[in-house]
RNA sequence: GCCCAGGUAGCUCAGUUGGUAGAGCAGCGGAUUGAAAAUCCGCGUGUCGCUGGUUCGAUUCCGGCCCUGGGCA
């Protein structure tokens, strides 16, 4: 059985470089397991791969969902085992690359199936948070104490998540919790994760938000803020853009708006290594930056889990 | 060359009437089950410019030197 190739590492790490070369090398296709290149609008801003990259092997995934949707991990990862089940068919190696590890351990370990919440009942159970976090909490507390006694009281995401389901389905989260089944199982895979040097790679993130300004990431962003859509919306988070609407409303110098992006862009990528340092704890690191070195181990690990199988 | 002002955390600075120091930002460590580029928890990381002197004790007082601004030449 020929393993999928699931690749991680923080942002501007190279992966989008060595999926291709890996596409290239074993008659693959890329899959995105990144959360915002989902989203159309923000091309330059969300590093999505360019033109000149998608010719080079063919890409899934990629900018697909309008600015104005809510994806979410459970919808990607229907998405991505379709792919999967798809490029198996065809006797294609899915090459999985993003830096969302919640995405990827989606395939790997699963996601527990939990009914979809209706609309109505999640903006409802998100403005209860955001006016009364005590309350919410203690009404997780009550309603359901083991998935409480995971989270923070502050933490208005988890805490409107656990009242959400509890609200749709009028079971806790934690009834769904612990039964999932990973849409790649063990031995189906390998994960690899790229884990360069901090310094070096802080720097490429500074350096790549200069040339992504250089690149038109601005006007990207004006056409966005334009729509004038709610800024709730998880593309309105994605880095650079917090600052940018500041900038654009007139409560923010560029100079300041763009040293936001990369900041944020750096301390993004530090909570990427903490969740391959923590989560990911059997995956083989590849710290080397150089790419056909990269490459070279990548695909000899590969084939020689074909040669055994 | 002379006169001011200043050298304290990575940066901007506060402070110690002499008992080895603390804010903001940056940074570091961690959690992570449908917003995850999200959300949340925790942590000062320091030759107080250098060097002598006074003192039980100097980042603090005194001298010298070095450096950075500004002014006069």
């Amino acid at each position: 059985m020929r393993p999928a190739i699931l690749i991680h590492g923080p942002t501007a790490s190279g992966k989008t470089r060595l999926a291709i070369a890996l596409a290239r090398r074993l008659d693959g296709e890329i899959l995105n397991a990144d959360a915002m290149q989902c989203y159309r609008d923000l091309d330059i801003l969300t590093a999505r791969p360019e033109a000149e990259e998608l010719a080079a092997a063919p890409h899934h995934l990629f900018g697909h969902v309008d600015a104005d949707c809510r994806h979410s991990a459970g919808e990607w990862s229907k998405e991505a085992a379709a792919e999967i089940a798809r490029l198996g068919a065809a006797g294609k190696i899915p090459i999985i690359v993003g830096g969302t590890g919640l995405y990827l351990m989606a395939l790997t370990e699963g996601l527990s199936e939990i009914p979809p919440v209706p609309d109505q009942i999640r903006r409802d159970s998100r403005a209860r948070v955001a006016r009364d976090l005590p309350g919410a909490w203690a009404e997780v507390c009550a309603r359901d104490p083991r998935t409480a006694g995971r989270i923070d009281p502050q933490d208005r995401q988890r805490i409107a998540r656990a009242l959400e389901v509890l609200n749709a389905t009028g079971l806790p989260l934690s009834h769904f919790h612990g039964k999932a089944t990973p849409v790649l199982p063990a031995g189906s895979w390998l994960g690899v994760a790229l884990t360069p040097p901090r310094e070096a790679l802080y720097a490429r993130i500074d350096h790549r938000v200069d040339l992504m300004m250089k690149a038109g990431a601005l006007e990207e962003a004006r056409a966005l803020w334009a729509r004038g859509l709610d800024h709730e919306l998880p593309v309105m988070r994605a880095h650079g853009m917090p600052g940018f609407c500041d900038y654009f409303d007139g409560r923010a110098s560029l100079e300041e708006a763009v040293e936001r992006c990369k900041r944020d862009t750096r301390r993004y990528a530090k909570r990427q290594m903490t969740w391959i340092a923590h989560q990911f704890t059997l995956w083989p690191r590849v710290p080397s930056e150089d790419m056909d070195i990269r490459t070279r181990v990548i695909a000899d690990m590969w084939a020689e889990i074909c040669g055994q199988g």
